[in-house]
DNA sequence: ACCTGAACACCGTTCAAGT
DNA sequence: ACCTGAACACCGTTCAAGT
């Protein structure tokens, strides 16, 4: 699963490959399909563990009682960390490129990964402004946005301090507290 | 050109197949090989054809003496009519998420579409703010990044309205004029 | 329960051969 | 100048066969 993900994040659902996969971890191409029988069952399957996983680290800051800058750049800066990591791209930002070539079940499994952070990121706001339920989910998904296009920017140029240099400017501006 | 750019904004590079392309116009697969010898010579091509093409698009614009405001919308629109156009995403967003498995030709002409965006932008915030040419550079490319994540949550999600809300928000916000 | 080799129709690429 | 068929090593998928 680590490995099919690191693949994803790098080369995308096309570049994903059942037989390099099955090669990494010491296997043939057909044991994969025991497991999973088709590649977009692969492809839900990674999709949601993404999602658990960031899910738990997010809500696991939530519980440490920081304020909203601090929460907001934590956010910020697991997707700068992704870039560190070879250049990766967030695995719903790269499936959600792909979006048209994906089976419905793995397109499902991204969708609910934005919605998990616009709701994370709501909550954050609500930190701040715990009456403004419409405008935070606004904003939040606004931030989600321009966090997804900041990181496709500085991936597409292969330079992680573009991602920085665009998340300061929606810091100062006031799109991110 | 135009069959093989459709398909790249809907089912990006990895989707992009030269006997399906062949189908669409009507020769033979190796035929292509006879105007591109390699998938990025052709994507290479496409990328540049897509830039000059928008390049003329927004330079018209300019030379219209509109204002600021009335630049942005029209710049926002160029994107949304995209989605519109069955859910397709701007060449650029697609190669962009792409790029760990393009050729380096590809990826050239890629960076070189962002950057033109960025320099209209810059030069239609300038009609405001002649002064600041840095400030007007970090938002353009802050405006960039930020529209391009727009669309590639609506794309995502396959609703044009996502995009033109999170764009309103921008707007609100300031982050865009 | 888990794995494999072989087959199928796909892919980009090459090349000798056509007109 | 432009196009083609056939071959090559790839791809996801299937399936009978192994342990």
């Amino acid at each position: 699963m680590e490995a099919a993900t690191l693949t994803l994040q790098d080369l995308g659902y096309g570049g994903l490959s059942f037989r390099e996969l099955a090669k990494d971890v010491g296997i043939k191409s057909a044991s994969i399909h025991y497991y999973f029988a088709t590649k977009g069952e692969l492809g839900a399957a990674l999709a949601n563990r993404y999602t658990a996983h960031y899910g738990a680290v997010l809500d696991e800051l939530l519980t440490q009682g920081l304020d909203v800058e601090t929460c907001m750049a934590r956010y910020t800066d697991v997707f700068a960390e992704t870039l560190r990591a070879d250049n990766r791209l967030c695995l719903a930002g790269m499936l959600g490129a792909e979006r048209n070539q994906l089976p419905e079940e793995v397109q499902a499994e991204v969708v609910k990964y934005g919605i998990m952070n616009e709701q994370w990121l709501a909550r954050v706001l609500a930190l701040r402004n715990p009456g403004g339920v419409k405008e935070n989910e606004r904003q939040a998904r606004a931030i989600y946005a321009a966090v997804q296009g900041a990181q496709l920017i500085a991936h597409t140029r292969n330079d992680v301090s573009l991602y920085e240099e665009i998340i300061a400017t929606y810091r100062a501006n006031g799109l991110i507290p």
